[in-house]
DNA sequence: ATGACTGGCCCTGCCAGA
């Protein structure tokens, strides 16, 4: 089965892409973040007409995530557990069941956290740490486990065209970084890293400076896997031409394939 | 060398993003 996560900036303002995406790429399972829109005007008959079942997490002008399945979705959890007074719509997580089992996905949208001198980079390191509590407790089910989303982290220098222009940014941290190691720590799997070792693998390029036609880019969107995921692992793809189409969001689709 | 965009909202400059 293929799962893929993007960041569509505005879900009403890239609906045609959305759809020409599900149409044309099909993947079983689709994570959105940047929904900026509420769960009564997200555009679920339109997603559903082309065979798409939708858990959706919304906010008004900011945030919002969702998870589209094919398949049914059971087990919808909005929001981590921890933070019950926290109103950003960062967090979905579902359970899709195939014939080989069920497989746990979630959608991320991991705070930015600039500027670094406001509160929110301490915003963002506490959601950093509710999520590592969460996915800890989700890795002793021992099931198949996607953690799949934006998470705003630049893992590692090769993961930035200018690694130099991102020091001091909350992305890219010394802080943030160690966070989303203790993350990987607990067991996961960093997907795209464990099918191509290349620099240069981006997932986002800036609307400013012509980032994108220098490709000025950065690699923030991640697919983790658990072990049980991981032993499944048949490939990663990074839909790159969809920042190439008319009014793009500035983040692509990452794709991972796992057999089951 | 410098600056450069996009989307949503309070409907118009401002916040937010990365």
């Amino acid at each position: 089965m293929r799962i893929t996560t993007w960041n569509v900036n505005s879900v009403r303002q890239r609906l045609e892409h959305l759809l020409l995406f599900l149409r044309e790429e099909a993947p079983d399972v689709l994570c959105l973040q940047e929904l900026k829109t509420t769960d009564d005007l997200f555009p679920r008959g339109e997603i559903e007409a082309v065979g798409y079942s939708c858990a959706v997490h919304g906010q008004k002008g900011f945030n919002g995530v969702a998870i589209l399945s094919k398949r049914p979705l059971e087990d919808v959890r909005r929001g981590l557990p921890g933070a019950d007074d926290d109103e950003q719509s960062r967090y979905i997580e579902g359970v899709i069941s195939v014939d080989a089992g069920v497989v746990r996905v979630a959608s991320i949208y991991l705070p930015n956290g600039n500027p670094v001198d406001s509160a929110k980079y301490p915003y963002k390191l506490a959601w950093m740490g509710r999520l590592a509590r969460h996915a800890r407790d989700l890795l002793a089910l021992e099931e198949p486990l996607v953690l799949a989303g934006d998470y705003n982290v630049i893992p590692e220098p090769r993961d930035a065209a200018d690694p130099a222009a991102w020091e001091g940014d909350a992305l890219y941290l010394p802080q943030t970084r160690a966070e989303f190691r203790t993350l990987l720590a607990l067991g996961f799997t960093d997907a795209l890293r464990a099918c191509d070792e290349a620099a240069g693998r981006y997932t986002f390029w800036d609307y400013q400076a012509g980032a994108w036609q220098r490709n000025k880019g950065i690699r923030i969107d991640h697919l983790l896997l658990s072990p049980e995921a991981a032993d499944r692992l048949a490939g990663t793809t990074i839909h790159k031409h969809m920042r190439g189409l008319e009014k793009p969001s500035d983040h692509v689709p990452v794709s991972v394939r796992l057999e089951m």
